[in-house]
DNA sequence: GAGTGGTCTAGACCACCCT
DNA sequence: GGGTGGTCTAGACCACTCC
């Protein structure tokens, strides 16, 4: 195992073992370097990993700080008002083709569509980004809603109804967008929904792309009765 | 944005957009810090990146190359055997208490169990890495099954079924022993799908663990005429 | 102004591949 | 032996925080 490696295990176990307490502020780099033996960059490369892995967070001129973890989970089926402290935030509404390419599995129609971005956050950190497509044909009124509310919501008003949804869930590496509104690093994984929902109005299907960085969220589902692989 | 960044983003376009076609050897770190006129260790930095990205494979000696993606998109509720070309390879039968951190949610029993790891390969390349726990108290006939089978396939043999399905979904950092196993950069984001199964056997509960790395592996779900959130 | 981390560079050494 | 990438170091500069 080389240097860095070695220092960035010792340190996470550390924050593991309750050495590195949560929140507190760790030695600096010129500390850790003299402690270790190596040079302040190897130290830096190593805290480089942990803030990477979501265990460490730094802040120029202070220092790095242990990270608190906690993580929401949530349950794939469950309506989103019910989740507490919860605030959605608009970012844009635009018109625009779908063309982010982990949308191709779920097969999207090749034309411009309403788009509505929002971030939702719970206690002041942002945890979820959300773009929902909607067909560009939907009535300017309803945008406002959908800025507001959840789609669901917005569209039980109107007594529409959900009939079929299609889930896509994969990990993915945090790019620039993505990286700059929950505030982490490039390549720090990410867990990424895609969804395709079909209602009772056949002018109306949904497609939309959540995203939440690996440590604020995780998915649930409970299978009743079906038999599953491995 | 910073240098290597800078340098990290041309570097992807060109890959995106087939300059660098996929399987191809990029320029070495000399030439490339020539052109972009920057130190081979500012290339090197933005290699990194791209590596931990899944963006390229890099040999030693050799240089780096474009990652081909071939990313297998499973439902959730298919069955497994029903994959073309998988291979199964059994990695250990123990027996041990379910510590990892990331089953909490699924409130596992605090004994020992029996612990069947395998591997399974599609095409050579590993994609899924499973770690399944069953009471200590199964006899021993069925632990070689285990091994060589999918687990509901030897249930269904002693004609056990598969009652009830918990799954949590989540994205997390590669640590070293999944790392080694995929052969990827520690940090790498893969996808954990942990599951809790019920059967008619009220003796055996199932637990388990599933990863594969994010660029290998995607879940997609059908929900019939569920009212989804967001 | 002293201390912090982030970036960039130059130079060195090593392990590896290919010829 | 010459090329490749991986690692480690020393030194420098910058941006930032805190006193």
């Amino acid at each position: 195992m080389s240097l860095y490696e070695t220092v960035r295990e010792e340190l996470l176990r550390r924050v593991r073992n309750g050495t590195y307490a949560c929140d507190t502020l760790l030695p600096s780099v010129a500390t850790l370097s003299e402690e270790f033996g190596v040079s302040p960059i190897t130290v830096k490369r190593a805290l480089r990993d942990l803030r990477a892995a979501g265990v460490l967070v730094t802040i120029r001129g202070k220092g790095a700080y242990v990270k608190k973890q906690v993580r929401i989970l949530r349950q794939l089926d469950m309506r989103m008002h019910s989740l507490h402290g919860t605030d959605i935030s608009l970012i844009s509404v635009t018109r625009e083709k779908i063309s982010d390419p982990s949308m191709v599995s779920l097969a999207p129609p090749d034309q411009m569509m309403l788009c509505v971005r929002k971030v939702i956050s719970s206690d002041g950190a942002p945890f979820l980004y959300d773009a929902s497509y909607l067909s560009s044909n939907v009535e300017d009124e309803i945008v406002d809603e959908f800025g507001r509310n959840f789609i669901v919501d917005a569209l039980r008003k109107r007594e529409i109804r959900i009939v079929k949804t299609e889930i896509v869930v994969e990990a993915f590496p945090a790019t620039g967008k993505a990286a700059e509104i929950f505030d982490v690093p490039n390549g720090f994984p990410m867990l990424r929904r895609n969804y395709k929902m079909v209602t009772t109005d056949a002018n109306i299907t949904i497609y939309g792309v959540v995203q939440a960085p690996f440590d604020r969220l995780a998915c649930s589902i409970d299978f009743p009765t079906l038999a599953m692989e491995i």
